[in-house]
Order: structure tokens, then C-alpha cells, then sequence
DNA sequence: CATTGCAGACCGAACATTCTGTTTTTAAAA
DNA sequence: TTTTAAAAACAGAATGTTCGGTCTGCAATG
């Protein structure tokens, strides 16, 4: 236990405690990677392993079982993700980053269309099935959702009447971004996916409506 | 071979091919089930052949790969879902077969929210990492994909000048649903996906006007 | 009777996990 | 300050299971 240290010194953080973040955090990128390049069933953890340079002790002394490590690899991305995009919280305002019309090619271009987001994407499709991952990660999942659709619905509103329609507006543009992210297998030619997006992107900022 | 025979009367069909075709059938139902509840990385060649209720034997015999399994399963179910929607083949011309402002709530309905259509999800997904398999079924998928665009396409037309508007607001469609289905486990209330598939529909057939 | 369809044992490889050691860190005792 | 003992971080071998695929034997078909 580290809290009889830190008890003392609240502010400070042991040797032990940076080698291990710093262990944890090399883990979780090989499992993004692994993740993105090869994908939730073939995501072993030899492979894991090996990708992060790291003895097997040393991740099952961090990590018990794969699902633990792919649970937490998942909310550290979430985490991280939401952040710098939508809102500067190390301010504790909520502004936007982008401009109101980019928001959707922009959060495209640097949240889901990334390692981080096609991992993100094996996840979930695996949560489908697999009911012990999805307990870990069900409570989250719903509040970093929630979280996303309330952020955006104090910039936006949405053009029909109800209330929370931007939020629903919002939710239905992450959904388009993850189902375009398995579209590439599907066309011969990758312009083509860019022009979804625009098309895309063009029909729902007629409805995203900037608050002011 | 069953050439020699078919040479001789091309309708007779023999026993060993109606049994083989059965079985198949059976393997492949089996392989969609298994798909549906448990997921790409879960399906087993052991789990397919219990819920199958078959040998291994038989169920190498018609199938000597993992992937030539799949690969057939997901094409039998592509086949079967592109026909009875769009077109009515059988008569040899194409027509829609539901109002045209119903398209996308039935494809939903009836193409997409099914166990194949889950089943079909997992696979594309798989697709992204496994080069194998995305090898053996890359073909298909695109002439299945341009084919039911232009059936689309000869249905509806965009609101977009550009000529093949239709064909695009038909794949940002699809992928909408594609998403829509690994959207489930973000949302407490089941109800929820279906007022974004009713949103999405109102906002889409704004722009997809029908031939006439 | 030759071929195909099917049954089930079997194989090595890879899997996730558990285990026994070794090294490093840390906080309190001397 | 130095010593010390416990805890944590890590290393890597061992375990039993399951994987996809192969092989041999037998029955049904043509």
C-alpha cells in the first residue's frame, strides 16, 4: 500500500508508482496497437507481450486476466480521447476546440479514424458478445457517452423541436464514424469513403444548429 | 463431380447432392448462429459443429478451412439477403418491394437487425485484420455492393447534382446501420436506437427522392 | 466396386492462467 | 544514518485447455 506515503505527502508519487504508470501505460499501447493491426481475436497475450517488450510476469502482475487489460487499455482511450477534442477541462470551461463546421470532419479525421478509434471499434464489437467484458465496461461506456452527447448539446441544438436532439443528432454521427470505419473493405476505391464523409457531414450540419 | 450427371438431365438433382446441399445448409445456419451470439473471435470450428449437431468429419469434408467456411456462409447470406428486398429477380425485373419512404426502416427492420445481418458484422470487421479472409471474400463484396447500389440507384435518385448522389446516400445508409448495430451497449434504453434509426430516416429520405 | 459422405480419434501449436523464484523499493527499526 | 524485513515489481517456466487441421476407418451411394 502506497497510502501510508502519500498520507504524509499527498502530492508525492513513489518510484514504485511511476515505473508502474509508465509500465501500464507501454502495456495499453501494445494493446491499441495490437488492437488496430491485427484486431480482438487475434489480440493474444503473447502477442501483447511481445509487441510491448515486456516479460509475462510483469503484465499479469499489472493486469490479472485479458479482460482486465483490455478494460482498462478501453477507458484509458475513452479518457483520453474526450478530453482535448470537445472541450479544454484542464480550464474548467467548456469551449469548443474546432471550428462549429468542422466538428464532424475534425472528430472523423482525429478521433475515430485513428489507431486509437479502430481499436476502440474491436472492443465494442466484441462487448456484443462477450457478456464478462461488457459488466467491466458497461457503466463507462454509458457515462463517457453521456458525458459526449451533454458536451456537444450545450454548443449545439438540434433543428427539430425536442429537447435533447443535437445530443441525438450526435449520436447518430458517431454511429455513422463506426460503421465507416469497416466501410474500406467494401470499396475499391478510398476517395470514395472521403466522400461519404463530406456527403455525410454536409446533410447533418444543415441540422446541428450553433448555440449563441 | 456431378457434371456427368447433370450432362445427362441438368434438372435431376441426386441424392448426394441433396444431402450435401442440406447439410451445408445446416453447417452455414449454424455458423450464422454462432456468429450472432458469440462473436467472430468466439466461433470455433468446435462450437460450430455441436451447435451444427455434425462430425467434424462432415464438417471438414465440405468445408477443409476455417475461412472457406466462413467465406461461403457469409456469401450464401449476402445472396439471400439482397434478393427478396429489392428486387423481385424471379420475374426477371426489378422492383421495389416495399413504399419507397419505408426503405431504410425496412432494411433495418428486416435486412440489418437480424441474426444474419449481425452475423455479417462480425465477418466485415473480422475482414479489417484478417488478410486471408478478406482476400477470399473482397470480390464478392464488392459486386455485391455495387450491385445493390445500383439497384438503388435505379430506383432514387439524390438530391445532390452529382450523378450518382443516390448511390451514395445509399452507402453512408448502410453504414449508418452497420454502426447502429454495435450501438446497442452505449444506451440504457433499447428505445433510444430506435428513435436515432427514425431520425436518421426523417433526415435521408429528405434526400433521397424517388424515380418517376 | 469405386467413389463420395461421414464419423471420430488424434496432432502439434497456441492459448490464458498459475506458479515459483529474483530483484527492487520503501518505511520503520536500530 | 544505517539496517532490515515486508511488500511490490518483475521474470520466466509449467499447466491444462482449446484451437484448427489431419488422418484412418466405415457406410452409403452410384
Amino acid at each position: 500500500m502506497s497510502e501510508a506515503a502519500t498520507r504524509e505527502n499527498p502530492a508525492k508519487v513513489s518510484k514504485k508508482e511511476i515505473k508502474a504508470e509508465a509500465m501500464k501505460r507501454r502495456i495499453c499501447a501494445a494493446v491499441v496497437a495490437c488492437l488496430d493491426e491485427h484486431g480482438y481475436a487475434e489480440t493474444s497475450i503473447n502477442r501483447i507481450q511481445e509487441r510491448a517488450g515486456v516479460s509475462r510476469g510483469a503484465l499479469t502482475h499489472h493486469f490479472p486476466t485479458k479482460q482486465a487489460l483490455v478494460a482498462e487499455t478501453t477507458m484509458r482511450m475513452l479518457h483520453a480521447a474526450t478530453r482535448p477534442m470537445y472541450a479544454d477541462k484542464s480550464t474548467g470551461e467548456t469551449k469548443p476546440a474546432v471550428p462549429a463546421d468542422q466538428l464532424l470532419n475534425n472528430s472523423w479525421n482525429h478521433i475515430v479514424n485513428t489507431a486509437e478509434g479502430r481499436a476502440f471499434v474491436e472492443v465494442i464489437v466484441a462487448c456484443r458478445t462477450d457478456r464478462e467484458l461488457y459488466n467491466v465496461l458497461a457503466d463507462d461506456l454509458q457515462e463517457w457517452d453521456a458525458e459526449s452527447s451533454s458536451t456537444i448539446a450545450a454548443l449545439y441544438r438540434g433543428s427539430d423541436a425536442a429537447e435533447d436532439d443535437a445530443e441525438l443528432l450526435w449520436s447518430i454521427s458517431r454511429t455513422f464514424f463506426r460503421g465507416l470505419l469497416t466501410h474500406e473493405r467494401f470499396v475499391s476505391d478510398p476517395a470514395y469513403l472521403a466522400r461519404m464523409m463530406d456527403r455525410f457531414a454536409g446533410i447533418m450540419n444543415a441540422h446541428l444548429i450553433v448555440r449563441g
